[in-house]
DNA sequence: TTAGGGTTAG
């Protein structure tokens, strides 16, 4: 204080109050009130040089100066720098300020607890009110708990607080009780919060809004409906907030004439003007991708602040526009406002949409320069899965490694990460090592991302382990969970598991649906997904998109061409569906494999969308299996021209020619791919054995078990050869001699895992493989035999479909 | 001289 007081002009104490309100104005340069008034009302007075104080150095001159005035004692005055000093974000100014007032008041210890919870510091606040209850000898008024509830950390925090507004006899205060409500919703006690607000005597419109935004937090939706109607019933009008807190509960329960209602209401009672009010309702609009309207909403705005333009570039970055949302982000530059958190979250996913890597990295480069990794979670989160998404999996990990903070949003996205650029033991390691972070506890979006991971490389223990916890904690009835449940067991070749924990769970949305229709499909059991169809129809569930995609494919996969097509007309006339590129590839795999490949052809050609790199593909794959060179050249020659880098083409198209004779073509095309340069996706296959999944490359020479594995396919090669087994090379692409291709062929990875798992498991019991890629003409003809040879049943999970090889046949019927 | 309930998210 001594030092401070050096530095300020000297001040007389005892002249007249004249020279003093002089002396303040000169050093109060923002104080710009007359003299007149300064000293004919002296609160004003007090207010005007407290509000001058903008910066932590005027505030202690103030202090300075009050302390030589003499009013070190005065309550009021020193209460206030208490306060000021917490604003401008010096708390242990505010805390010695408070120390030194001997008489504090409760407005004193108020004002310290509310500044305390002002600078986000809650557990201070909590012990600041311990003292005032225990041995401050002052008594708590209703102005203390607002904030203190505000600032209870825990439930337990919050009923001892309860429990002190109940012995002061305070809860029906509409602030404390409002404060109550928002607590109790805070840590998902919504029930104690509701009877809190329902023993309310009297409730003014922020009691009910207090309610409301409660339900919604909890994401019960239809119970804050509830309270909304309840109070039209008692009379009670919607101001602002309560329209702003209801808005996004009529997007959750998905109801637009609700949210319209309400627009018009805003419309009527002229609540246009309110910021928050036209924010929600952009964000309404946005969610029922009614672009138009919430342009319409934003165009109206006279005011705008940094949520309104983030929300209206977020509906188009969630409307699929991201060139749009791009541009408004180049007009909130243009008018001066500054992006925060939330626009680049926006820009992350715009950049993704955009594929753009280059402007991707820049914006982490701006997220770095700002700070933010360490701030906000929800930022690093939000990069981590950019980098995912942008196929940049070992930038995700480096982001992912650098973050401060991991929450369980940042272990999810990894994992995805990892599972979805198809790296599925990545994403099992990653989902490991978070199982090792004790404070992490997985949610939904764990398991809706660990279990695809366990589905892709077959590992069905691992994953009915899953299935174990998930029972424990009731989450398997969650729809999205249950739905990958389902997936694994179907692609894990337990069909009746998947079936019977579908009729377990709820099933009013196409989701878990559309599930089950796709596993019947891959296992070949067309007229039953056609059968689950229907009932999902008498049911009143709607299918959308992809319930067609799995029931079409399903059909092309058992050769049900007619029911195929009444399954397409259905989906445009009935459901209205509009046919996508998914749905065209699944309808020429349906006339191509059944022998069609002119149908397959013309629909092709009279596509409204233009064919890319898969449709070509299917048609070239039928060709491929009904011999067709000419059509399969003209596939290729088109399949080139928008993808030239997939080396498996190449092999169909080789292999076409193979097999009708013309060798010419085939070495042409060899040499055409050679000559691009293949990118060839590195293919892998998986056998269980036990509860252990193993994984091998083509050509693996690194495995323990090497050289046994060796000797087993050496021993069946000479079996398979005298039951007429003859090897085709047409399925090598590489220029070598023939005895060298043979070699290529048998270390197919295919072929590894199979012998392992023969070498692995005792006489006759079931073979399981996935493979990541469509397997190999060859290695198909190829199990056929040893299924024979072995007396194994050997099932084979590829990319497209299940394989159940039993005695020499193959269920799928597609190869040779 | 002090207090509650509101909009955007990975």
């Amino acid at each position: 204080m001594l030092s401070l007081r050096k530095s300020l002009p000297p001040f007389k104490p005892n002249s007249t109050v004249f020279p003093l309100q002089r002396w303040i104005h000169q050093n109060f340069s923002s104080a710009t009130g007359s003299f007149q008034q300064i000293s004919h009302d002296r609160d004003y007075k007090n207010n005007v040089v407290f509000h001058s104080c903008t910066d932590i150095g005027t505030a202690k001159q103030l202090h300075a100066l009050l302390t030589v005035l003499g009013k070190a004692q005065n309550v009021v005055l020193f209460t206030q720098l208490v306060t000021l000093y917490a604003t401008l974000g010096d708390l242990s100014l505010s805390r010695n300020t408070f120390e030194h007032i001997q008489r504090k008041n409760i407005f004193t210890w108020n004002s310290m607890v509310a500044a305390y919870v002002r600078c986000g510091r809650y557990r201070e606040a909590m012990y600041c009110v311990s003292e005032l209850l225990s041995n401050s000898g002052v008594r708590p008024d209703f102005y203390t708990f607002a904030p203190v509830l505000k600032a209870c950390v825990s439930v337990v925090d919050g009923e001892k607080m309860h429990c002190w507004v109940l012995k002061m006899g305070f809860e029906h205060d509409v602030y404390v009780a409002a404060s109550l409500i928002h607590l109790y919703s805070r840590f998902s006690a919504v029930d104690v919060a509701y009877k809190v607000f329902d023993d309310m005597p009297v409730r003014d419109v922020g009691s009910w809004n207090a309610m409301i935004s409660g339900f919604l937090q909890n994401g019960k939706a239809a119970r804050a409906l509830g309270v909304l109607g309840r109070m039209k019933v008692e009379g009670v009008k919607m101001d602002t907030v309560t329209v702003a807190s209801v808005l996004p509960v009529c997007a959750q329960v998905n109801d637009v004439v609700c949210g319209m209602l309400v627009h018009l209401y805003v419309i009527k009672h002229g609540l246009e003007s309110d910021v928050f009010v036209c924010n929600a309702l952009i964000n309404l609009y946005s969610k029922f991708g009614r672009l138009q309207d919430a342009q319409r909403v934003f165009d109206g705005m006279k005011v705008r602040d940094v949520v309104s333009w983030n929300s209206i570039i977020a509906a188009y970055e969630q409307n699929d526009d991201p060139v749009t949302a791009l541009s408004l982000f180049k007009g909130m530059q243009f008018v001066g406002m500054g992006p925060d958190l939330l626009t680049v979250v926006s820009l992350t996913s715009i950049f993704v949409q955009l594929s753009d890597r280059r402007i991707g990295r820049a914006v982490h480069g701006f997220i770095i320069r700002r700070g933010w990794l360490e701030e906000d979670v929800v930022t690093g989160n939000a990069l981590v899965n950019m980098y995912a998404k942008l196929g940049l999996i070992d930038c995700a990990r480096a982001v992912f490694e650098q973050l401060p903070i991991r929450d369980v949003i940042s272990w999810n996205t990894l994992i995805t990460g990892y599972a979805q650029n198809g790296l599925a033991s990545e994403a099992i390691d990653a989902f490991k090592m978070m199982g090792e972070c004790r404070t992490i506890i997985p949610n939904q979006g764990t398991w809706v991302s660990i279990l695809p991971a366990y589905s892709h490389i077959g590992a069905f223990q691992q994953g009915m382990k899953i299935h174990g916890r998930l029972i424990k904690n009731c989450l398997y009835l969650d729809v999205f969970v249950a739905t990958c449940l389902i997936n694994m067991y179907g692609e894990c070749g337990r069909l009746e598991d998947a079936m019977s924990l579908f009729y377990e769970i709820p099933r009013e949305t196409s989701v878990p649906w559309n599930a089950i229709i796709s596993s019947l499909g891959i296992h070949g059991h067309g007229e039953e997904a056609l059968q689950l169809f229907k009932d999902m129809l008498t049911e009143g569930v709607k299918a959308d998109h992809i319930t067609f995609v799995s029931l079409l494919s399903a059909c092309s996969h058992s050769g049900l061409v007619d029911e195929g097509q009444w399954c397409f007309n259905l989906m445009q006339k009935d459901c209205g569906v509009k046919p996508n590129l998914k749905h065209y590839g699944c309808m020429v795999d349906l006339f191509g494999r059944a022998g069609y490949l002119e149908k397959a052809y013309n629909l092709v050609n009279n596509m409204p969308v233009q064919a890319d790199a898969s449709i070509w593909g299917t048609l070239l794959a039928a060709c491929r299996i009904h011999g067709n060179a000419e059509l399969g050249t003209l596939a290729l020659d088109r399949l080139l021209e928008v993808d030239s880098e997939n080396v498996g083409y190449y092999v169909l198209l080789s292999n076409i020619y193979a097999n009708v004779g013309k060798w010419e073509g085939a070495v042409k095309v060899r040499s055409l791919a050679r000559d691009r340069g293949l990118r060839k996706t590195p293919g892998w296959s998986s056998v269980v054995v036990g509860s252990v999944v193993e994984v091998f490359y083509a050509g693996n020479q690194t495995h323990p078990q090497c050289a046994e594995i060796y000797k087993e396919l050496r021993v069946l090669n000479v079996k398979m050869k005298t039951l007429g087994y003859v090897p085709d090379y047409s399925f090598v692409l590489q220029d070598v001699e023939e005895d060298e291709k043979e070699q290529i062929l048998t270390s197919h990875s295919e072929r590894l895992a199979i012998a392992f798992g023969l070498i692995s498991t005792p006489p006759k019991s079931p073979i399981r493989i996935f493979k990541n890629l469509r397997v190999c003409g060859d290695c198909h003809n190829a199990t056929k035999y040893i299924s024979k040879i072995t007396e194994r049943d050997i099932i084979v999970r590829d990319s497209n479909r299940f394989h159940h090889f039993k005695d020499g046949c193959c269920s799928c019927g597609d190869y040779w």
